[in-house]
DNA sequence: TCGAACCCTCACATTGATGTGAAGGTCAAA
DNA sequence: TTTGACCTTCACATCAATGTGAGGGTTCGA
């Protein structure tokens, strides 16, 4: 598929399209005008690139972990270095202290709508 | 504490302490003689802010969700606008997303770890 | 064959979170 | 009383993600 409709299917603008290639996280072959042309593949793999940039991951980083992260569990590796392992430990943490601290907050803020709204019951004290 | 005590305590420098005053997720007051003057709490605050942040919060939500986030569950609420809540069911909402994302690529890297260093058992499929 | 709707590259603008440095005031200890 | 370590404000720089527009090709249907 072109460009357009790849835009279209991820509510991803053409010009990030071409940043996220820019940055080495998707590479779309070329059809004989130029045009760029993408494998159904990369509509899933563009929404999780989108998800991780959401959640704060920058694009290099998501360079990195990607090619580990196959939803299949058919993990593909592409002979990692122990720098890149490294990274990945590294990563990992912070992965884990980002969810962490998202979801105490989100907690917090539930138990706040919850008691602020008086869910038809004021929050047993 | 002055800044550079807070900054110390809390890893952060102080030129970061002072654009949170400026984007108002902090309030500390002055002595006399026009240092900033920081309460202990503001140690946590601090801390709490920069995991938002790291999480990728802008500090534009923060500045609306901190509020209602006090550790002690003691939600001390400041008579919170219909927009106020429609903005934190939105965050709240995002919040969640973001974490379920997370949390999937955290596993998925996780489980590619411990196959790809065959952690003391090749990963029994 | 013309126009609309695509696509291309290039490049400059913006926004948010930061870094950095200049020019200067305060204060404690030597 | 001077030096050094703090603090102040102001301002410009940077980096990543994103917006936007110019200038120009391709394709297809009226």
């Amino acid at each position: 598929m072109r460009i357009g409709e790849l835009s279209e299917r991820t509510g991803t603008p053409p010009r990030l399209l071409r940043y996220y290639e820019e940055q080495g996280l998707i590479t779309p072959e070329r059809c004989a005008n130029g045009y760029r042309s993408y494998d159904e593949r990369l509509v899933d793999r563009v929404q999780q690139i989108r998800g991780l940039l959401d959640a704060g991951l920058p694009t290099r980083i998501i360079k990195q972990i990607l090619p580990c992260l196959d939803k299949s569990s058919t993990i593909h590796f592409p002979d990692p270095t122990p720098e890149m392992l490294a990274t990945l430990e590294l990563e990992l943490d912070r992965m884990t202290r980002r969810i962490d601290c998202l979801a105490r907050n989100r907690d917090a803020i539930a138990a706040y709508l919850d008691v602020v709204r008086g869910d038809r019951r004021p929050a047993r004290n």
